[in-house]
DNA sequence: GGCACGCTTCGGCTCCGGTCGAACCGTCAC
DNA sequence: GTGACGGTTCGACCGGAGCCGAAGCGTGCC
């Protein structure tokens, strides 16, 4: 067989492989915009060697850059480059914890984070099992209470079904090894729980934290349910 | 950030990101073992040198290999794997068409192929199309209606819900950019499609090819629905 | 204007990893 | 046994890619 009339995966891998870059794109998960010397950073290399890694991103389409005064931020390109990422860490090996420091950190992103544009970690799971729970989706489909419910949060369910983008798909958690909410949904929804300040970003690039009035008012709407573990993290 | 928190995909994507290599995991897509001078060839390079390749695939449990007299067959190490594959295939450009023996197997494989373990190409996606126009699946789950068509079929709908992998997830087709069926569902019901002969494993390692009497049965099977183009491939 | 800062470009260094031929090991055939 | 064949291992070669310091460019601040 010649390997030409397939698609050529190889460019893309190699442009994921190299340690730094990785590293990179992972930040980017988090679904801001991050500037270059921030990145730099993150990956442990040099100013120098960052603004190489980052050109060669975005020639290969899998970042993109605006401009903002002296400063020029990068983000993913698009959910399909998230979703790679994603299903990579899925077969991935988990790095062994080295210090307290990481372990908290650790801790931190497995309770909730960001994947890409919509919540992940155990809040996540625990976000797309209580809106099962209460019969607010079937399948990909949302139920009229589900629409009820989501109205009263603010959610556009009507706008996010428009997208182009997949509307409601399990995305499978990398680190509960379980479905949360994906697709054009679980970003509106992700969006409104931010914007409400129910969660807010964390200190880590990925992570978020459930704020007070999140505890309260997902408690609220969804009685008799815990949507984080008991234990916060310390 | 510590990047060490994360799980870290530079390895496996490096794994993915030669050339060779990635020809050689292209191949296994076709679901079967293939020996290791078949994918030599696959890949365009030595035995030697794809010994090498098999080896570090080995080492990072992509791959499985299983010894049978002087041969040794090398088969992709599960489904994830092949998932993984298939998402990177979406975001990768598709190289130009060179010849025209490359553009009849470009056209082979845009007609039926499998992915892994299940039917994939424009006959995946009629598959499911049908299967969804008879109302034999709403979302994820199979209606008593389908439990019926796919019982006469042969497929043991039970057994596959049974295993821990995802029972009927929508895998995006690569070539046509539309879903087609995967999980577990998908490969159950692929393998009676091929143990029946209605589709048969063609010249090329991941084409297979409507059969007579496969045109016949799913012609009986989903009345007034073409499965495949009407054109064949010459 | 002048300086500080963020980022990129350039040049040169180093090293990792892909490549093959040749030799080696095991299996099958006769 | 002996030869053919499939596959792996070894050793040597070579090119590409990552790395940084220094210099260059543009923007913002005072």
């Amino acid at each position: 067989m010649d390997r030409h009339t397939d698609a050529d995966i190889a460019p893309v891998a190699a442009l994921i492989a190299d340690p730094a870059r990785a590293a990179i794109l992972t930040a980017l998960l988090g679904g801001r915009a991050l500037a270059a010397g921030e990145l730099a950073r993150v990956a442990g290399v040099s100013p120098a060697t960052a603004s190489s890694h980052l050109a060669r991103l975005l020639d290969g389409g899998l970042v993109e850059v605006t401009r903002q005064g002296r400063h020029r931020y990068y983000r993913l390109a698009g959910h399909e480059i998230a979703e790679v990422l994603e299903v990579l860490a899925r077969i991935s090996a988990r790095p062994p914890v080295r210090s307290l420091r990481q372990s908290r950190q650790a801790r931190l992103l497995q309770e909730a984070r960001t994947c890409y544009d919509h919540l992940a970690g155990r809040a996540g799971v625990a976000l797309l099992d209580a809106l099962r729970g209460h019969g607010c989706l079937d399948g990909e489909r949302v139920t009229p209470q589900g629409e009820r419910l989501l109205a009263g949060l603010g959610v556009d369910v009507a706008r996010a079904r428009r997208t182009r983008r997949r509307f409601a798909p399990e995305c499978l958690d990398w680190t509960e090894r379980r479905p949360h909410l994906g697709g054009a949904l679980g970003a509106a929804v992700t969006a409104v729980l931010l914007e409400r300040g129910w969660y807010r970003r964390g200190s880590l690039p990925r992570a978020v934290e459930l704020t007070g009035e999140g505890r309260e008012g997902l408690a609220a709407l969804f009685p008799g349910k815990e949507l984080t573990s008991h234990s916060p993290v310390t």
